[in-house]
DNA sequence: AATCGGAAGGTTTTT
DNA sequence: CCTTCCGATT
């Protein structure tokens, strides 16, 4: 029966079996973590353990994603299908979805992202006539998050007397005020900010025990992946539903807990000795991912940290070739090496992009690389944050489905009630707030009644008001009814969005209509999925409400795309926590970079930037190439920079010689490349919905590719033209042209269709 | 009320 | 350097 079990080695299936009492597995780095918790998913099912009793907790989509693959291949879709895995706050915000009534929240609440989160605290600040040079939203917003992930209350911070004396002596003694102001105006709006995703669920458990009960009896059986993150409002929720059973298991490595700055706390793993006296722990010291080299390199690193728990990663793996060291003359350097040399292995030893990773501490690093790579027509694909998501465009249609399914969310209300343009100005908006504060109702309920509420406008205003309730809530009667895609065509069309777009004739806008068209695509998607999945029931369709939910928690590099392997991979070393890869590349190891600048006063947080590094080390399966550059632009102008420590770090005979660029002329084309940048910018089309995708594609059409800077043109509407620059490749390649008609016009060559004169 | 231009501020890292 | 926001202008 337990067929499984063969393929795990001592200490794995010690850890996998021991299914009674809390457990700890110490994972090292390539240990074999997640083929852990997965077979004890399985292990546990084999047992007859009812799946509707497991609960499996992780941070990332990605890595719930993953767990559910993988346990599907072990058991099969049935079981695995009921079983509750998914990230902490996508399965808490589940929980309050069905819950949030006895705290006063609809099921259909809005989850406000940092973006959104961000901008009310702004308002807020902006609200109380406060200087937001002093009380910068991020600080303020990172203060509050603070408080809230210590479970901190408005109330509790007003009267915690350190809390107060440290933010008097910061000279910002209104803190308590914008946040209690902050959790009033989210609740006005029926909204919740990640943080009070955790915060509410504790509240929740705390003050209804029957609630409480209700799901320890469902969750007879706790997981935790990477449990070194959590933080204290997770911790005390995993500890609270694993009260009665005690059935729990945490998985993690101290040595890879990158998130401190966002309260993950450590002392979570040391805690759990105390929590649960009779604990069983398991080590996994065996490393079964990367060469000789690298577990050496990265041991060695680790060593210069004092604070962590004693553990001998070791492997059977081969040697393996040394750590590769280059050093470039600059950033534009830096990326040609790596091009290159990823270009020269590639051939050599003939093997696809995939193969390939390049990981760098901040996003704003890929840009250099980037080019590189479009210049040597290797394609790749940026796993980033948000950024397709906090477009513009994306923002303005997403927030119209958010008012739809929550009319109360003032935020998406503001954001869109004058876009497009219907005649609802500032000093309008300004007064619907004012009525909305004075007589404590929300925006939507004044827009609808604005006689009731005394709102001082004319006759002409009041009917536009009344033009855009009625249009938000026609959209909301096709919601009840239509299924995601219709739903969200229907508003793109009727709302004017996507016509003010296309009337718009700029690349940009085009840019924009072609995002918003991969959004509807990525909802399609999503509706069809859910389909096929129930074998062409279209009964059972997907609503918008419903993809809503997926994307408020999701980011875009949590999605994956079958149409887009075989391309070199991009990420943040944070991005890439918990994934492997042939071959890697760390970019950017100088000081103040890596270690980041914010980051070197403390020791804890030098320790943290460290633990870092040797995650981004463990990523790699059979080499690790670091790089660093001389020279650095940043902020528009040049840097000298320092090697980073974390260089010295690794024994030299580890480490290959540094491979120094030649290129002598690099300053002079890095001046003549800002110079053509001046005031442009690339338009990255991102491919399929939830997907960052910037691949750089061979250039299909010929025409295109013989147009030159300095070429003379003739444009249909514009007339006759020269050539200033030229940039970006494949469909994305586009164009500065000066034209005698117009001026100056970035143009999307794909669009334009110039002639050659 | 809408548009355009300039100024200022921002880079950690993510759910 | 790049993006966003604000204010001045029409």
């Amino acid at each position: 029966m337990s067929d499984f079990l063969k393929q795990l080695n001592k200490d794995q299936l010690r850890a996998v079996t021991q299914i009674n009492g809390p457990t700890m597995v110490i994972a090292g780095a390539g240990s074999g973590k997640t083929r852990v918790l997965t077979y004890r998913i399985a292990y546990l099912l084999s047992k007859g353990i009812d799946p509707f009793n497991i609960l499996a907790l992780t941070f990332t989509n990605k890595a719930a994603r993953e767990m559910k693959e993988r346990v599907i291949n072990l058991i099969g879709d049935g079981d695995a299908r009921n079983v509750w895995m998914g990230t902490f706050h996508s399965i808490f915000a589940k929980i309050l979805r069905i819950e949030g009534h006895y705290l006063g929240y609809p099921s259909n609440y809005t989850i406000y992202d940092s973006n959104d989160s961000k901008r009310l605290i702004k308002n807020i600040i902006s609200d109380m006539k406060l200087d937001t040079k002093q009380y910068s939203p991020s600080y303020v917003s990172s203060r509050i998050s603070m408080a809230k992930s210590s479970l901190i209350s408005t109330d509790e911070y007003a009267n915690d007397s350190d809390i107060q004396s440290a933010d008097e002596s910061a000279r910002k003694p209104y803190i308590k005020e914008i946040y209690s102001r902050y959790q009033s105006r989210l609740k006005r709006a029926d909204a919740m900010d990640f943080d009070d995703l955790l915060f509410n669920t504790y509240i929740l458990f705390s003050r209804f025990p029957k609630v409480l009960y209700k799901y320890q009896q469902k969750f007879k059986y706790t997981l935790v992946d990477e449990y070194q993150d959590t933080n204290h409002a997770q911790y005390l929720i995993v500890k609270k539903l694993a009260a009665n059973t005690e059935q729990i298991c945490v998985v993690g490595d101290d040595a890879q807990s990158i998130y401190g700055f966002r309260g993950a706390n450590i002392s979570n793993i040391l805690n759990f000795k105390s929590d649960y006296p009779d604990f069983k722990m398991f080590k996994l010291e065996q490393n079964y991912r990367s060469t000789k080299t690298i577990v050496e390199a990265a041991n060695q690193v680790i060593t210069f940290n004092k604070e962590q728990i004693k553990k001998t990663v070791w492997t059977d793996n081969n040697t393996g070739n040394k750590i590769g060291y280059f050093k470039a003359q600059s950033d534009t350097e830096e990326g040609k090496m790596i091009a290159d040399s990823i270009f020269e292995k590639k051939m050599n030893e003939q093997l696809s992009n995939d193969k390939f990773t390049i990981l760098y501490r901040t996003n704003a690093q890929s840009r250099s690389i980037e080019e590189a790579l479009r210049k040597k027509n290797i394609p790749y694909r940026i796993y980033s944050g948000q950024s397709f998501y906090t477009r513009k465009e994306i923002k303005d249609l997403l927030a119209y489905f958010r008012l739809v399914i929550n009319n109360n969310d003032e935020d998406a209300l503001q954001r869109i009630i004058n876009t497009p343009a219907r005649g609802i100005g500032k000093t309008t908006i300004e007064k619907i707030i004012v009525a909305a504060d004075i007589n404590n109702v929300n925006i939507w309920e004044v827009i609808n009644n604005p006689a009731q509420y005394d709102l001082k406008v004319n006759s002409g205003i009041v009917l536009k008001l009344n033009n855009f309730s009625t249009m938000i809530n026609s959209f909301c009667v096709v919601n009840k009814s239509k299924d995601a895609y219709e739903t969200a065509n229907h508003i793109a069309v009727s709302s004017g969005l996507l016509k003010m777009f296309r009337e718009e004739d700029t690349p940009e806008a085009i840019s924009r209509v072609e995002n918003i068209e991969e959004l509807l695509n990525g909802i399609k998607e999503f509706t069809e999925k859910a389909i096929e999945k129930s074998e062409g029931d279209m009964s059972v369709h997907k609503t918008l409400d419903e993809f809503m939910e997926d994307v408020a928690l999701l980011t875009d590099a949590d999605s994956d795309d079958d149409e887009d392997r075989d391309k070199v991979m991009m990420m943040t070393i944070h991005a890439s926590k918990g994934l492997e890869f042939p071959h890697v590349y760390i970019v950017g190891l100088e000081e103040n970079l890596f270690p980041s600048i914010q980051s070197i006063t403390t020791r804890t947080e030098l320790e943290e930037e460290r633990r870092l590094f040797y995650v981004a080390l463990t990523r790699a399966m059979e080499t690790v190439t670091l790089s660093h550059a001389e020279t650095r632009y940043r902020w528009g102008n040049f840097t000298i920079t320092e090697p980073s420590r974390f260089l010295d770090e690794i024994e030299e005979g580890l480490i290959d010689k540094p491979k120094e660029s030649l290129n002598l002329s690099n300053r002079e084309s890095n001046f003549s490349k800002t110079q053509s940048d001046t005031g442009q910018h690339s338009f990255k089309k991102r491919n399929l919905m939830p997907l960052s995708n910037s691949g750089a594609e061979p250039t299909e059409d010929s025409d295109i590719s013989e147009l030159k800077s300095g070429a003379d043109v003739e444009h249909a509407k514009f007339g006759r033209g020269k050539i200033i620059s030229i940039e970006g490749s494949g469909p994305n390649m586009k164009a500065t042209v000066f034209f005698n008609s117009v001026g100056n016009k970035n143009l999307l060559l794909r669009f334009a269709k110039l002639k050659i004169v």
